[in-house]
DNA sequence: TGGTCTTCTGTAAAGGATTACATTCAAGAA
DNA sequence: TTCTTGAATGTAATCCTTTACAGAAGACCA
């Protein structure tokens, strides 16, 4: 096997060449301690001519701390976390810290592994957007005080775990109270991935907004789309094609909003005549479709940032500022749901 | 500043535990050199009873091995970077490396910290999707043994560093000779970010398919999007208000194609009767858009699987298999173009 | 018995930075 | 002159592993 020796100079060199000790450029570079000025410009010319740059390990395994935090997602490929990452990444760079993003597909053991690669890493910190499962598997891991910040989801029943979601149920409730107060009913609900918090609350919302209208039980349609474009694209069909059709669909996140746009069209149903639809988080094509779609606006890039931020609490005291941060949500009309 | 401290389980407590020399503990946990039985029992005991996990900067400071590679990208909410990421993500994890992700947003001067933080940082390789720019501030690097990869995109001028790209040519050629056949023209080009290897190559494409087609000057029009919504929406609707009207559009890129599609549209125009359209890279909403689109599909998961995998040869073998790796693009036929 | 081989294990030196503590030296005070 | 004080610098321990080398102990042979 061949080895590359790519021979880097390290400190010492530099020491060696500015006459003096490590100790000395160690604090000239890092600019701590009391330094004559002779001894600074010494330092910094032999640390230019040698283009010195610190060995980021060494620095790291000193002074316990690694300047990286783990970011660990169910699905980058879609667009709402493809924003949150964003998010993350922007707010990571400002405090020179940088990212390790690892992707679960939604299973719980790839979760499991993750977590700990990533704390053996010795990673200062983690966001986690928890797959559907109890979690008991983190409790070592919190006891030995790993930072901890849940963003999107929250995870069940854990308390001391500071979670960053938006106000899901608020959300829903103002999506379905808008197409019920249209009159437009029945309304069927096209679920998402089971079982999960942002679902769960969703839901919630909607049953308020369902009392409220006081809307009798079969005008509300559930589905499960199962978080995936077929199973979404099957249940949607299956909606349309129960009598009486749904007059309107709210779709729980952007992939089921596509997956019922398609079935509509596909149909041969007029969209928002025939059926209107809601969905759940922007995205960028959602103003290219046709209709153009209202969907329930979410702030992932604003939830990245503040992840960072509670992180950072937690890291810093040991425990985050506030245990739930919820954001706002808004209604982003567009034509869809019926309005010009 | 309070302090944590998670004291954590270090190889010496589970040789004191386990009445060994931490040689020995090393030597039985990564089944390295030889053991008794007794030894290799005591030990393992002593390891899972301390629930012990190795500090991974001190085997990577010790093994001047990271296991971790560096990907950075201009624009990670593009959905073909996304895709892309997904790839890398992949084969990276199949390695056991980790991903450290890190976004330009196409800035020059923030591409270069990146690359020297990232070095810094000691990965094992580097996955470049480079900016617009002359790169010179790479040289020092590359002399000092970094293993480059550049993906999706070449590096201007640079031998030696091998690139992962589509057929860009021959997808673009194979496209506007589509269209072109059909008897559409003037036909449309509207580019993304100029001066890129990827426009440089569609642009040639097209040329090649309009020589072919003894295409009119004037019946080739190429606009400038620049590669961001509000700019190609412009671009797009001047290239619609000119006379005569172009009878297709050829989109560089799939925000191109969303924004070419928002202004056909908005012209009241029909798609494809009046102007047809095609794109460049497949994505989710492609097929969910009225009509659904056309596009030259590439392969970005592929694309960032065979990046690692070139890395992963570059940094065995000071240098990869092949220099160039041509990806073949195919067009993806859908309804935007006038096909049924 | 003594020497040679194996097989296992331990000691200590890397790897490259930070930093507590010790030392030096010059200036200022008595 | 001698002592105090403070700034500047150096020495060496530390963070945690891996591994070259040396040492020990038992097996085997002459």
């Amino acid at each position: 096997m061949p080895v590359r020796l790519p021979k880097v100079t390290r400190l010492k060199d530099v020491a060696d060449r500015a006459g003096v000790s490590t100790a000395t450029v160690s604090r000239v570079l890092n600019g701590l301690g009391p330094m004559s000025d002779e001894a600074r410009g010494r330092v910094l010319k032999a640390s230019q001519a040698l283009d010195y740059h610190p060995n980021w390990l060494a620095k790291s395994l000193r002074g316990r701390r690694t300047n990286t935090i783990g970011l660990i997602l169910p699905d980058i490929e879609n667009p709402f976390f493809t924003s949150l990452v964003k998010g993350v990444e922007q707010a990571a760079s400002e405090r020179a810290w940088n990212v390790i993003l690892c992707n679960t597909d939604e299973d719980f053991h790839r979760e499991e592994v993750l977590v700990r690669t990533l704390v053996e890493r010795r990673i200062d910190g983690l966001i986690l957007c928890p797959v559907a499962g109890s979690h008991a598997y983190l409790m070592p891991h919190l006891e030995r005080g790993l930072a901890l910040v849940s963003v999107n989801r929250t995870l069940p029943g854990r308390r001391g775990v500071p979670a960053i979601v938006a106000d899901n149920e608020q959300g829903a409730y103002e999506a379905a109270r808008h197409l019920l107060a249209k009159g437009l009913r029945p309304l069927a609900l096209l679920l998402g991935t089971p079982k999960l918090s942002t679902t769960e609350a969703r839901l919630a919302g909607c049953r308020r907004a369902a009392a409220e209208f006081r809307l009798r039980p079969d005008d509300l349609r559930v589905a499960v789309g199962l978080g995936r474009m077929g199973p979404g694209y099957k249940a949607a069909l299956e909606c349309l094609e129960a009598r009486p059709r749904p007059r309107a669909i709210f779709a729980f996140n952007n992939l089921m909003a596509e997956a019922a746009l398609m079935a509509i069209h596909h149909q041969g149903l007029r969209c928002p005549g025939d059926v209107a639809l809601i969905g759940f988080d922007d995205f960028r094509s959602a103003a290219a479709m046709t209709p153009p779609l209202t969907v329930v606006e979410q702030d992932p890039i604003g939830m990245g940032r503040r992840a960072v931020e509670v992180l950072a609490e937690v890291i810093a005291n040991g425990r985050p500022g506030a245990m739930n941060t919820k954001l706002p949500t808004r209604l982003l009309l567009r034509a869809s749901c019926g309005c010009p």
